[in-house]
DNA sequence: TGTACATCAGTGAACGCGCGTTCACTGATGTAC
DNA sequence: TGTACATCAGTGAACGCGCGTTCACTGATGTAC
């Protein structure tokens, strides 16, 4: 190994430091992250960062970029670990706890990616690719199962929307198919959102059984049921 | 009238003024809200805005309450202006329009409530009331609907839970019923939340369109079909 | 109706703080010959 | 292997800014008699 990549592994090792310190940070701060309290913590002067990131919305573009792929890879890590892969309903709530796991351990992570927008800030076009990764998995899962398309038709603008959604991440499944896959998914982080946002709390502790729930309705609704119910 | 009742009148159309400033920062600042900038846009120098509230965190919690208060105004009006009681979809329906006709017009407001919770400030019980405004209506809808009790089970713990929700707001309703709303209330506001926080950009445009399809599936879905579908 | 006093709204200066970013600099580490 | 130079990491001071909150104050508006 030359002396080159020595001074770039550590380099690089810094870069990391400071996304996890940054991280730390988001729990106190939020959005409005200050480069300033991550150089303290870092035991460098606050123009030091400047050698590692160009801006302090560079360092955020950063941690949203890592959360993408992070909840990216949690998802098709979980899909990944279903053996039967015709078992549609257990590759769902796979992925469903899977991501539910991820966000309840670094809450702020995912407030950062799925909570309200941070004023003044445009996340760069770079965060596309990430942002859709999740999806994908559930397009895949729809791709393979494609259970029977019900409910109701989508009017024709809609459809040709969700269709070209299926296009991308379904294989050309049905839109009505994608549309219900979409529900869920809604359906999933909204449930996220309220968990972790305190609209459950003081109203139901037993998370673990609620999210549970809602997830297996979604799984029996989406038309993958496994016959796991009792009624 | 009395001159004393004169100047609680400017007084309080005073603090109503400063208020609506306040909304319109929010905007820009999110909420790490900025009362200097509040002072200024008013006309007043920073320190006059204690006469009429005793910290920044009290506007803040002020706008909170007052949005809670619209919102549950919004959804309670919706339900009303539905003649036929005994139509629970199109009740159903009225409210989730009106819910995002408000959060739609003043998303900086929905994000207050709805979005990301700010760090540092912990909200005052007293919001608390004002907050269960909105599900009372989903829960009265319910009460009114008694629609069939289906789905899996609740595991004990969840549906002792639930249950105590339902007797609160729902007149005692089957907790498979409660559960069934709440969950489709969760897809509400995840739509909401998809819709105002970005989510959509770039892949769905058919906005109007879009919400509608989903809450006339979970109207579908929360067993009030009116028999509309075309399938 | 008029006067004396109390209440209230708003001012302006100040405190102490933290922030992002720039810039000239010092030393150490790497590269080329 | 040794030297001359270039690159890079990190420092420390500074700029200019905005913030929430306190405090003594001035004048106007209300109240009591």
């Amino acid at each position: 190994m030359t002396a080159g990549s020595i001074r770039a592994r550590v380099r690089a090792e810094l870069v990391d430091e400071i996304k996890a310190v940054a991280r730390r940070h988001l729990a106190a701060d939020g959005a409005n992250l200050s480069l300033r309290a991550v150089a303290r913590d870092m035991g460098m002067v606050s123009s030091a960062l400047y050698r590692y990131f160009a801006s302090r919305d560079d360092l955020l573009t950063a941690l949203i970029l890592d959360a993408y792929n992070a909840l990216g890879e949690v998802a098709e890590r979980a899909d990944a670990a279903v053996t039967d892969r015709a078992d549609l309903a257990g590759r769902w709530l796979a992925v469903a706890r899977g991501l539910r796991k991820w966000a309840v351990d670094q809450p702020h992570e995912y407030a950062l990616i799925y909570g309200s927008p941070v004023p003044g800030y445009a996340a760069p076009t770079d965060t596309v690719g990430p942002a859709t990764r999740p999806v994908l998995v559930l397009g895949r899962i729809l791709a393979d199962a494609r259970p029977p398309a019900a409910g109701r038709p989508l009017p024709p603008g809609l459809a040709r929307e969700v269709r070209q959604i299926s296009d991308v991440v379904a294989d050309g499944v049905d839109e009505r198919i994608m549309a219900r896959g979409l529900i869920a998914w809604t359906e999933l982080f909204g449930a996220l959102s309220f968990e972790l946002f305190g609209r459950l709390d003081k109203t139901i502790d037993e998370r673990d059984a609620w999210f549970e729930y809602q997830v297996q309705a979604m799984a029996d609704w989406l038309g993958v049921t496994t016959g796991g119910g009792k009624s």
